[in-house]
Formats: structure tokens, sequence, C-alpha cells
DNA sequence: TAATCTATATCACGTTCCGATATCGGAAAA
DNA sequence: TTTTCCGATATCGGAACGTGATATAGATTA
């Protein structure tokens, strides 16, 4: 419950933490844990996938201790992308805090 | 485009308008427009009849100039689960606005 | 009685969500 | 070397959601 309010947000500290530093998959899913956002692997994977497609995120693969991994960063476009959402939160936020 | 990430959006502005006081489908539609968020009544009204469903909106009819109209006010739920959104707002906003 | 206006409702189809399950690739154990 | 294990990513299938287009309905105007 609740949870259509809050996707949205899920996919914006993505992109947040993709462009503070390099992230991937189970990482995302614990750290958006922490913040009281659960999302399942069936969930998060295509979402990154689509924000691939959609050119807002780039990815490479690293091999960390025996295993592969895959990062991924905000693209140029991402990063926009972000400026211009982080503008709306604000716009949003103080719409609905004024009396 | 972005889309996705603004959708959330425009379900709390619903509320929060829900919240101030009575609304109705078309001008919850000229308002968002204002706002910069276009959406269709093949998009809304679904959602009305969700959050109605969901026990956050309550909804009344009443005849206005001939036309009957459904207005929607937030139920006590609703304007609880507005708050914790907007809780939840100010600790995205926190985050991903800090350096 | 037809056209128009305001307003809500619904249809059909594509997209997204999501728990469950599968798969992958390397390391270490056997 | 092959089996097992583990971190990690990928996919499946059904349900829910999003959306433009279209329909409906009542009142007013022509």
């Amino acid at each position: 419950m609740l949870r259509e309010f809050f996707l949205g947000f899920i996919k914006i500290h993505i992109l947040h933490h993709a462009a503070k530093g390099p992230v991937y998959g189970l990482w995302l899913i614990e750290e958006l844990g922490r913040h009281g956002y659960k999302l399942s692997p069936g969930t998060l994977y295509p979402v990154l996938h689509r924000l691939q497609e959609e050119k807002l995120l780039k990815t490479y693969q690293e091999n960390v201790g025996g295993k592969i991994r895959k990062y991924y960063r905000t693209t140029s476009k991402g990063t926009r992308a972000l400026s211009s959402i982080r503008e709306k939160i604000l716009e949003l936020v103080g719409e609905i805090t004024e009396s």
C-alpha cells in the first residue's frame, strides 16, 4: 500500500546514487531497503535496463572477488534529467508544505 | 519521457488538493496542467477510483449548473497517508540535495 | 432535434510490477 | 577436474497500471 506513490521516489534514488558513483543491483536493493523501500530483483533489474535503454544510465562490468558485477552510472542525459526532477520535487514540496 | 518519475507526484498532488478541499476530475486535470503535469481522463479517473477503493478518498455527488459532479475529499486515512508521504518526500529531498 | 458544453466513464492494448525461479561465472572444496 | 557454493543478474507469467480514443449523460442553445 502506498507503493504507487513511492515507486517514483525509488527511481529517483537510483538516479541520485548512480550520479554520485557507480552502483550495482544488489547494493541498490540493500541501500533502498535501508531507506524503507523494499523492492525485489524482479522490479529493480527491469528498471535498470529501461533507464539504460533511455540512455539515462550507462553500464560496465567488473570482476569483483571473482563475481561479475554490472555497475551503473548516470550519463550526462541522466544527470540533466536528475536536475529537472530535483526542480520538480522542490516545487512539489513547496506546494504541499505551504499552509 | 520522465513520466514514470512524475506519476507519483501527480497522485500526491491529488491527495494534497483533496485534503485542502473538495475537488473533481476536470478541475484536477486543469490544475495539474497548470503545474506542467498533463494527464488525460483515461489516467485520472481510474486513479480517483483506485484511491477511493483504497479508502484514501471519499466522494459525493452534487448537481452544479445541471451537471452532476463527483467531488472527492480525503478520508482520515487519506490524510494520514499524506502525512507519511510528506515525511518521505522531505527525507528524499534532504538526501538528494545534500552535497 | 441537433449541436454544443461540461463532466464522468470505459475500452483495448501496451507497459510495468513483482514474487518466484532460473541462470551465470568464478572460487573453493572434494 | 568436477561438484558445490555463493554473489549477482536475468527472466517468467499473471496481475495491475497507464493512456489515447471513444462513449455516455444531462442541460442549454440554436
